[in-house]
RNA sequence: GGAGAGGUGGCUGAGCGGUUGAAAGCGCACGAUUCGAAAUCGUGUUUGGGCUUAUCCCCAACGAGGGUUCGAAUCCCUCCCUCUCCGCCA
């Protein structure tokens, strides 16, 4: 959500960043929503002033042993009309409040323009990308000659956009969880966490998900109406939800199953475990003080990075333009990694800074030291890394012309020294 | 699932329906005292919003939401959460 105060004292120049990742703010509507807003206001306040007052006198009378008869009969006809005016104030701000938690972030400066995914900019490029005196097989093919990969079985047991992992596949997937969150937790400073997969629509609301993207979320019947985590972002940011910290940064990392009931990209990446309704993602999140949510962000990407480098994979740093970028995200790095196959370089992390538009909505607030007062913060997270394309990636750049696997050196403590799979 | 207890400020913990945004204590900040410190004394110390250059002033908030009332932290209803005992369970 943005600054209230922001977009009455500035509504244009709000606009204009909106604008920029192709969002047009009402402004007509919001300045008439905010004019009645005020006026309803300060006639509700003075209403509740004068019941105040008047009731207070009640009291002092009624302490000396005055007669309160006439006193009571001068309000009588005073709750009727302020509980119409707190009625009318009540319905007003809940207008306005919809309207404020559908609108996107404001992009960063140094956030790139452009309309979509082909404005996005390039900024770095990392390792090499392998050559093969063969052709190289996709991770589909490579996981179903060996039996390690079924779509079949899944299908059967849940449905498209489902896998079943077998061996030594299934404990390559767990083995790189392992490695990420020893990685990030032990050389990176993050705290790991263990959180819920099922989550309350106020804490989707808190990082942005609700109320435009329900339909991407699969929502369950339970009596609490519990959504299943799209990303760990959702739980681990909302560790901060309706809490003042007193020492920042706070860094979390996360290993969770991700659900994503990918409505509308129905014929996109149908093949393979690049795009499917459940996958695992170690996550990172930083809670941060405004000032340095930038430099955390670089850091923060670099943190993704360091999974990349040191499993050997070649990947590019794309930083996401304003028509690309998410709904709460004023910056997004994407980290993409070469997959042979497809001969090109795909996303397999997501890095964003969302300066205070998750904080505000969560009142995710500390204590600012120079102040002495509670402030928002600052959050950030990223993928760190997908471990589902993640098992692609290695699988398609690590296999050799007989469709054996080789293991990435840093991986292989965790798969008992292994160097094929 | 059954039975019971309880949710008040940074923390502990009071609070007969009326001047209680809330006693007291702890903590914290500033000041006094001191060579310095401890102890002691004094002052201050919630958050959000409206108006405002600012001070002041006003409104709201005692788990959440409704209700009763001129007036609710206090009474009533619903829900949420925490704790204890029993049952069940990985």
């Amino acid at each position: 959500m943005l600054d209230p105060k922001r977009l009455r004292n500035d509504l244009d120049a709000v606009a204009a960043q909106l604008a920029r990742r192709g969002y047009t703010l009402d402004a007509a509507a919001f300045t008439a929503l905010e004019e009645r807003r005020k006026a309803l206001q300060v006639a509700t306040q003075e209403l509740q002033n004068e019941r105040n007052t008047r009731s207070k006198s009640i009291g002092q009378a009624k302490a000396r042993g005055e007669d309160i008869a006439p006193l009571l009969a001068e309000v009588a006809d005073l709750g009727d009309k302020l509980k119409a005016a707190e009625a009318d104030l009540n319905a007003l701000q809940m207008a306005l409040q919809d309207l404020m938690l559908s609108i996107p972030n404001c992009p960063h400066a140094s956030t790139p323009d452009g309309g979509g995914e082909d404005d996005n900019v390039e900024v770095a490029r990392w390792g090499e990308v392998p050559k093969f005196d063969f052709t190289p097989r996709d991770h589909v093919e490579l996981g179903e000659m060996n039996g390690w990969m079924d779509f079949e079985t899944a299908a059967k047991i849940s449905g498209a956009r489902f896998v079943v992992l077998q061996g030594p596949l299934a404990r390559m997937q767990r083995a790189l969880t392992q490695f990420m969150l020893d990685l990030h937790s032990s050389e990176h400073g993050y705290q790991e966490v263990y959180v819920p997969y099922l989550v309350n629509a106020d804490s989707l609301r808190g990082t942005g998900q609700l109320p435009k993207f329900e339909a991407d979320l699969f929502k369950t019947n339970s009596e609490a109406g519990h959504y299943l985590i799209p990303t760990a972002e959702v739980p681990v940011t909302n560790i901060a939800r309706d809490t003042i910290a007193d020492a920042l940064p706070r860094r979390f990392v996360a290993h969770t199953p991700c659900f994503r009931s990918e409505a509308g990209s129905y014929g996109r990446d149908t093949r393979g475990m690049i795009r499917q309704h459940q996958f695992e993602k170690v996550e990172m999140v930083q809670l941060v003080p405004p000032a340095d949510s930038y430099a955390a962000l670089e850091e923060l990407t670099g943190h993704a990075e360091a999974v990349l480098q040191r499993l050997g994979l070649a990947y590019r740093k794309v930083a996401l333009c304003t028509g690309d970028i998410g709904f709460s995200s004023a910056k997004t790095y994407d980290l993409e990694v070469w997959l042979p196959a497809q001969n090109t370089y795909r996303e397999i992390s997501s890095c964003s800074n969302f300066e205070d538009f998750q904080a505000r909505r969560m009142q995710a607030r500390w204590r600012n030291p120079e102040t002495g007062k509670p402030e928002l913060l600052h959050t950030l997270n990223g993928s760190g890394l997908a471990v589902g394309r993640t098992v692609v990636a290695i699988m398609e750049n690590y296999q050799d012309a007989d469709g054996r696997i080789h293991v990435p050196e840093a991986l292989r403590p965790y798969l008992g020294g292994a160097e094929m799979l």
